[in-house]
RNA sequence: GUCCCGGUAGCUCAGCAGGAUAGAGCACAGGUUUCCUAAACCUGGGGUCAGGGGUUCGAAUCCCUUCCGGGACACCA
């Protein structure tokens, strides 16, 4: 129940039936939304202000006539034209109590949306080099992917949620040569300092061991390119295992791991990808110009293989194949996303550190091309995490060679705080991640401040359960409450921020931006104990009134409320909504 | 040299697909409380929304431009 969108289409009905305005006018632009100003009323619309010009009207004469037609919805009490051509509405009273009654009975389905009509969407993230542990660099894209695909779900995206290996480059390459040091050291072999080049980390060590215990002395008779192969499967497997393990630490898990190496194993799409963007032109040969700025020391001028992405707003055509003659990793980062495409997908996100920025045109290019035009990739970039103790930074890890990795933030502070903790910014502002805060019981944390407001909920359903014996233990039960009683300002202002719910999920589903939701849930927790400090001073305020059953009752359902809002909101973000802090 | 992302209160940041007098937390100032339902609460000061132009009835928001900070700039992933 999304009372912004019910009366915005009130407003679009109202303007239909005015003879004065000219038919087909665009009103995608008419926005129904909460004054800023209580004294304004329940809704504001920008109606008259937004279709004045077209009209021939003035804006306020417009709204006039609209207020006129508004004034006949049931629900409606009062319609006033104010400032430029402001319409404010004033709502029945009750109306509130309406919407919270709707909450109760949905409880964590209040929200949800068909706003997604049922299109698929592939969200891609994470996505890290299987050549060692997650580090804390890979968490926010990690948790912000995550967070992003359950909004998207919530608002009636079906979404498959993706992880592409990079398992195919040069990297991984490296990755078994450093294995293979770890197999020789597990066969007894003084190995000494890593050398330059190879992955240091001592996690390679159980891989070394396991390839000893599976192949014994056997590959130490072959040529590098007979084991390399086979120690390179064994390592990126062992990696892939890990790095699940991380994720789930971080309660993610996915829909989809998708090889990059699959794409040219026995039948070559990499290839086949080429092809047709060959066959529609956008494939040539030809020479680049080196770039500008810092001189390349190795540049070599030659005819290449470029992809046409200029025709799609890159700034420069992009190479396809190496001058060794393997693929670039855009050839299959080509082909992976039109393997998406041919999966049935038109709208995909990817989710990227923001040193990739560079790389968005490109990959958008090559999603229009491949779809001829069919498809869209909106590419979202994540910004640095500066991780922080007490304010000094943290760096160095003991067992991962030179990063902190996501594990070790994980168990030193806990799923829920880094996982809100990465929501409570804008994806693409830099983010301080504090060690010492962010596991502070304060109400400075933002994390224990919405926590905390859920456990207070439930501490007051605890012990109205003692004050009053047979107290409805479900939820629903309570949308039967002699609701018209809850009519303290605090109280009706908590009713209208629960009927924004609905709103802020369609808002910030469209806007790919998770964190919206973070910060409602704190303005919501905010205002809740707000209410509850209230009924210190003012005891006549407080949820529980031991000499009124039927106040008590409408109160707790409001408690239900905001509990159910609250829980629903922290499960989007993947956080725990705790009924009680420890 | 080109491209991308940022610049909002002393600090850290929100600002809802252009809307009415720009918000929150911290810090600061003043006050209340030591009670209780669970870790105190209330009030207040504070802003050239980096600068300048433009579009608009209306701009922190959109466009252009300048300045500042960060990032990226064949054949790495």
């Amino acid at each position: 129940m999304n009372v912004y969108a019910i009366f915005a289409d009130h407003v679009r009905a109202a303007v239909a039936e005015l003879d004065a305005v000219p038919a087909g006018l665009d009103l995608s632009r008419i926005v129904v939304e909460p004054p800023r100003d209580a004294a304004h009323g329940d809704l504001a619309t920008n109606a008259a202000m937004v279709l004045a010009k077209e009209a021939g009207l003035k804006p306020r004469d417009l709204a006039g006539l609209i207020a006129a037609r508004l004034e006949g919805v049931p629900e409606v009490a009062r319609v006033e034209v104010a400032g430029p051509g402001f319409i404010n509405i004033a709502l029945s009273p009750g109306y509130w109590v309406r919407v919270l009654e709707a909450a109760l009975r949905s409880g964590p389905d209040f929200g949800r949306s068909t706003f997604g009509a049922g299109t698929p969407v592939n969200v891609e993230y994470v996505s890290a080099n299987p050549t060692g542990p997650m580090h804390v660099g890979h968490c926010r894209g990690a948790v912000f992917g995550d967070a992003m695909a359950s909004l998207l779900t919530f608002a009636g995206f079906p979404v498959t949620r993706e992880y592409y290996i990079n398992d195919a480059g040069a990297q991984v390459d490296v990755l078994a040569r450093s294995a293979f040091l770890r197999y020789r050291e597990a066969l007894g072999e003084t190995i000494g300092a890593i050398p330059d080049g190879l992955y240091p980390g001592d996690y390679l060590v159980p891989v070394g061991t396991e390839l000893a215990r599976i192949h014994g002395r056997a590959l130490l008779g072959l040529a590098e390119a007979e084991w390399l192969p086979i120690v390179r499967a064994e390592a990126i497997s062992a990696m892939m295992a890990m790095i699940r393990e991380d994720l789930s630490a971080l309660g993610i898990a996915f829909d989809v791991f998708f090889s990059e190496r699959s794409l040219t194993e026995g039948d070559d799409r990499v290839a086949r990808a080429i092809a047709q963007l060959r066959e529609s032109g956008e494939v040539y040969q030809g020479r680049l110009a080196p770039p500008k700025g810092a001189p390349i020391e190795d540049w070599e001028d030659r005819e290449q293989t470029l992809f046409r992405s200029t025709d799609f707003g890159d700034d420069v055509d992009r190479p396809l194949v190496k001058s060794d003659g393997s693929y670039t990793y855009f050839a299959g980062d080509i082909a992976y996303h039109k393997d998406k495409f041919d999966r049935g997908f038109r709208r995909m996100i990817d989710v990227w550190g923001a040193d990739h920025g560079g790389y968005v045109k490109r990959m958008q290019a090559a999603v229009k091309a491949v779809s001829g035009g069919t498809a869209t990739l909106d590419v979202e970039l994540c910004q640095l995490v500066r991780l922080t103790r007490n304010g000094e930074p943290v760096r160095m890890s003991k067992r991962a060679g030179s990063f902190v990795t996501l594990r070790e933030v994980v168990d030193e502070v806990g799923r829920d705080a880094v996982r809100f903790m990465m929501l409570f910014r804008k994806n693409d502002a830099p983010l301080d991640f504090d060690l010492a805060k962010v596991i502070e019981q304060s109400r400075e944390n933002p994390v224990f401040y919405v926590q905390y407001a859920h456990a207070r909920a439930h501490s007051i359903l605890r012990n109205a359960a003692e004050a009053f014996a047979d107290l409805p233990s479900d939820r629903a039960a309570f949308a039967d409450a002699a609701l018209a009683r809850l009519n303290d300002a605090g109280e009706t202002s908590l009713m209208m921020r629960l009927a924004g719910w609905p709103r802020l999920i369609e808002q910030a589903a469209t806007a790919r931006e998770p964190h919206r939701i973070a910060f409602f849930l704190y303005d919501l927790a905010s205002e809740f104990h707000a209410q509850w400090n209230r009924g210190k001073d003012l005891p006549h305020l407080r949820f529980i009134m031991e000499n009124d059953r039927e106040l008590t009752m409408a109160r707790l359902a409001l408690v239900h409320g905001v509990a159910a809002v609250v829980a629903s909101g922290l499960s989007l973000l993947g956080v725990e909504a705790v009924e009680e802090m420890k």
